[in-house]
DNA sequence: TTCTTTTTTTAGTATTGTCTAAATTTTTTT
DNA sequence: AAAAAAATTTAGACAATACTAAAAAAAGAA
């Protein structure tokens, strides 16, 4: 039996890892005990604990100072339960009627609820859903990730260029609110109007109809499909 | 926060007490440690050290030797997980499809999520049910069971007396597939034709069709409404 | 009542996961 | 290249929960 505070670990660090593959090249380093730290708000000794615990076990390769990586098994063990996550998120938002800054630590216990039928019965009835109510993709039963989109940050967009919102590069219960406060969700379409080099801020429509300004940082966050 | 484990020793203790309400008057003597850890498969010394600390925390009075009984907010948590068992159970049934004998062990994790809004949510979108698919009433918000049947047991009914199947005695999954195999589920109307004294044994006509023979400790564990 | 059996508690140990403080190693700066 | 700063690991401790073996108390039998 894997133990809940393992799987959060292991999905942590499975996070991480996507994180630093869309960033950067070199994959040589591993993911550090500091980053880990960080995301799960935890203290460094914890986690080089838990490290040795992983690579024990099998799911994790690691090297005193040279920090971490999963295996093909630690791997699969992550995507299953970021699988259960977005499941779970999506019956609290599409049946329960919860929000989309709601069920973020709803789903963090949920995901670790264990039997062999449970997620392939809610996957089928909830109609094999691809996206959860984030835009992230949910891995089908197989651990794999149907998701196709090509996503462009605004921040990498053009004056004039416009998109549909798909994704968000943060999920934070904070930046979603502060979303709903723009009125932006995910289908918005979002045309750049002009960009500012002084503060990186962009002047940007929404659905062909409102002007508003976003910060760069929600900028950043923001990404979309471009036609 | 109360821990997992402290929450199914309260469970554990509610529904020892509320079984012995239904056998006996006297109900000075405590629940004892000894009826704890059967229930629970533990042992008796993890018992002791459990009761201490319910104690200390005030969800049950203890004194060595002389078993424990829940306090009124002991009694509270203890109602409130209950209603979260049967409401996910009725969910699992009822949604995702899985049959009676399937639930519990998914149920027993289920419960133990916190969310100060998901029950009461998951209550009105499964349309506030007073019962779960073994037949067990539903605490409402407040705590309080709406179950106004007087239910009688098939083993306390006379020749010739018919009545409507509403609950049962034992909800183990082996019962529950046994039950199946007999073709009884909650509803059936059961007449019965003839008690044998020689092993307690009834003869029973299922949906005014077909006869069988249910064993003593079978009728025993039957509740049923008599018109 | 006294002896025997059963139940319960105490004592001592193990496991899991967390933390702080101190030591060590790596990285960065000068 | 040496010194300073930052990151990481080790050491030692603690809380929660469970277990086995032994002691103590309660219940039942003779
Ligand atoms: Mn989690
Ligand atoms: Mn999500
Ligand atoms: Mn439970
Ligand atoms: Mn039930």
């Amino acid at each position: 039996m894997i133990s809940t505070s393992i799987e959060n670990y292991l999905k942590c660090i499975y996070q991480l890892e996507e994180q630093l593959a869309g960033e950067r090249t070199d994959s040589t380093k591993g993911i550090t005990t500091g980053a880990i730290a960080d995301r799960m708000e935890t203290q460094a000794p914890s986690v080089s604990d838990m490290l040795r615990k992983l690579s024990e076990r099998g799911w994790a390769t690691y090297e005193k100072y040279q920090g971490t990586h999963l295996t093909c098994e630690g791997r699969k063990i992550a995507i299953d339960i970021l699988r259960k996550h977005r499941l779970w998120e999506v019956f609290l938002v599409e049946k329960l009627g919860f929000k989309w800054d709601e069920v973020h630590n709803i789903a963090e216990q949920l995901e670790h609820v264990v039997s062999g039928d449970l997620v392939d019965r809610l996957d089928a009835w909830l109609g094999h859903p691809q996206f959860d109510p984030h835009g992230d993709p949910i891995p089908d039963k197989t651990g794999v990730m149907h998701d196709k989109r090509k996503k462009k940050s605004l921040h990498d967009m053009l004056s004039g260029e416009a998109g549909v919102l798909v994704g968000l590069g943060d999920t934070s219960d904070t930046f979603l609110r502060y979303l709903d406060s723009f009125e932006i969700a995910l289908g918005t379409r979002i045309t750049i109007v002009e960009r500012f080099q002084f503060d990186g801020s962009v002047q940007v429509l929404r659905n062909d109809k409102d002007k508003l300004t976003l910060s760069s940082q929600v900028a950043a966050n923001l990404l979309l499909i471009t036609p």
